[in-house]
DNA sequence: GCGAATTTGTTAGTAGAGCATACAATTATC
DNA sequence: GATAATTGTATGCTCTACTAACAAATTCGC
């Protein structure tokens, strides 16, 4: 039924088949886009049992290692303003994840803590990424892993 | 009970200072997050003029380079599913940047195409992104880039 | 050839994430 | 002490992505 093998490559390019990228394959921010979009979507498949997206286990996993971190120097970490920071806590909040307390040193600041559910739900996420992070690094070489980091870190700086 | 006795340099270094990534600085796709996040950033504050997606210009570049490609297929180039491709391509439609036409081929498909309005944004759209990515090429050297990309193409396939 | 399955487009609803604005409470600055 | 800046909060909007259901066209199985 695929006649395809009777046609040159061109003729299937130029009207109805898959469209190639041309010029917009040269466009770094568009892969980057495409990998972020792979990654993303391998995540949430990972993530079927744990109902948490990367974001809430971000912000889950720096609350961990930094109980008592404000709302704006987590979002200042993620690169979040204050408003997406908060719909986030709020929600994590709200599934008993977390806490929010009065910071003693400054009255204008939510001291954050993670519950004992929030940090059950943490230890079960962490072993989630690491089946994912397999997953992403198994493309590369250690040495390769460690150069992608490197570059991205100074996207991102 | 805690008390102040107990508020040494550590205890002032967990509540109130700027947090360390810690462990999630070795995660891979924590990276790509924020990369993709600051080139997205970047990329809206670049296209204030022209009121343009990323999402929105890839479809405009990809149609102009494949005059009468399908929604399916865009969609399966881009890794958007057939609603998400729905959306975008109404939104270029109601704007004028390009119309449907059903494929005679297949009458299951509408064959997509550019108005002169679509190919003015998108000659616009590219005159933005080159800028946009000597601003991010710019971290890099040419064999450096050459190697992202590679390795971005391998998370992407 | 004909009925059934598949593909493609469409609509509607849901959700996460991001941004802008405005406001209140607290702290810092002059 | 008055004023400015910081932090959290509330509201509303947009874009992207997903699911589910449906209709029309095509392809497949017999």
């Amino acid at each position: 039924m695929d006649q395809s093998v009777l046609m040159s490559e061109k003729a299937r390019n130029d009207a109805d088949d898959t469209p190639e990228f041309g010029q917009l394959d040269g466009i770094v921010g568009f892969h980057i886009r495409l990998a972020h979009g792979a990654v993303y979507r391998h995540f949430t498949e990972t993530f079927t049992g744990l109902d948490l997206t990367q974001k809430q286990v971000s912000v889950l996993w720096l609350v961990g290692e930094n109980p008592g971190v404000a709302q704006i120097e987590l979002g200042g970490r993620l690169r979040m303003d204050r408003a997406t920071t908060m719909t986030i806590i709020n929600r994590l909040q709200a599934r008993g994840y977390l806490r929010r307390e009065r910071s003693s040193s400054d009255g204008r600041k939510q001291a954050l803590h993670l519950t004992p559910e929030g940090e059950a739900a943490l230890e079960q996420a962490k072993n989630s990424i690491a089946e994912h992070e397999a997953w992403l690094k198994g493309r590369f070489t250690p040495q390769e892993v460690e150069k992608l980091v490197e570059m991205l870190e100074r996207i991102h700086e």
